[in-house]
DNA sequence: TATTGTTATACTCTATAACTATA
DNA sequence: TATAGTTATAGAGTATAACAATA
């Protein structure tokens, strides 16, 4: 996949200031726009989840069986607030927990079939906030957030400073 | 400015089931991945303003002297929200309050010789989680993120359903 | 004694409902 | 009567501190 940086048109109207800019900058423009996306997300709650929730569930379907600890420094929270979450999806029978045979002090957690349903169903979610308006966006566009939402991961997964 | 998906030598590594999905499993995707970095992002107050303040403040600057209900619409959040927010920056003397002269009811704000400092130091921040992460992509990513960014402006900046 | 997770508690951000001031 | 904003109150999400169980 090739994108180009402005290629609807001149759909994207960066001022010249935005697009002049040093990696600062770029860095606040950054911080500025995914808080604003998450403020609009927030408003949605996808499939009975909250963020949070289908964040840490997918988290566990990727990591197989992981530990708490693991899992809330994987979603980069605290323990304590990790705790809440799997307490939800566990009432929600969304996963389960799994006592490790080596050492019984550590929680392990595994998604559930349930879990891995509700799951497939988020991604495919075409009502959601985000896909109806990804449907507005020029294909080339649309193709290039591909490419970003990669980038993105990946930030957001760096380990801290 | 030209990128490609997965320019970083493979660092990137997209299982087949992310890559080859459609327009819903990226809303999805792209989802999670604005919800893990503003969690990140939350953890570090940038020049002493929030995110939520920065956003506000960012916004007056842009717009001029909006009202408190046009600011609110801007930011998506509801008034009495940007009654809180305004009142903190005001105290902090980032903002003024300018009485209507043709509506006594509305409040209209607008950012003060303060408040455009701390705006460009927030701007300039070397040292913010984000410009030092940014610092580790590789050239080529960090420009794509450049042009991406823009996106991610525009979907958050879309009007509501 | 160190580590893993939980409970208790508090703070930030945001929302809805009820209210005040002005039109 | 309608509109702009504020105050009162509540809920979600997260944090730190103190605790319990296990190693």
């Amino acid at each position: 996949m090739t994108i180009t940086a402005r290629s609807a048109g001149g759909s994207v109207d960066a001022t010249p200031h935005e697009s002049e800019q040093g990696d600062t900058e770029l860095a606040a423009r950054l911080r500025l726009a995914v808080n604003r996306l998450h403020r609009r997300l927030r408003q949605q709650a996808v499939g009975g989840l909250t963020p949070s929730q289908s964040s840490a569930l997918a988290s566990v379907a990727k990591l197989g069986s992981p530990t708490l600890g693991a899992l809330a420094a994987s979603e980069a929270v605290q323990p304590p607030s990790m705790t809440r979450v799997i307490a939800a999806l566990e009432e929600m029978g969304y996963l389960t927990r799994i006592v490790d045979p080596t050492d019984r002090r550590v929680a392990r957690v595994a998604i559930t079939e349930q879990g891995r349903t509700v799951l497939d169903l988020n991604r495919s979610a075409k009502n959601s906030y985000l896909a109806e308006r990804l449907l507005q966006l020029p294909v080339d566009e649309r193709e290039s957030l591909g490419a970003l939402t990669v980038l993105l991961e990946r930030l957001a997964a760096l380990d801290e400073p």
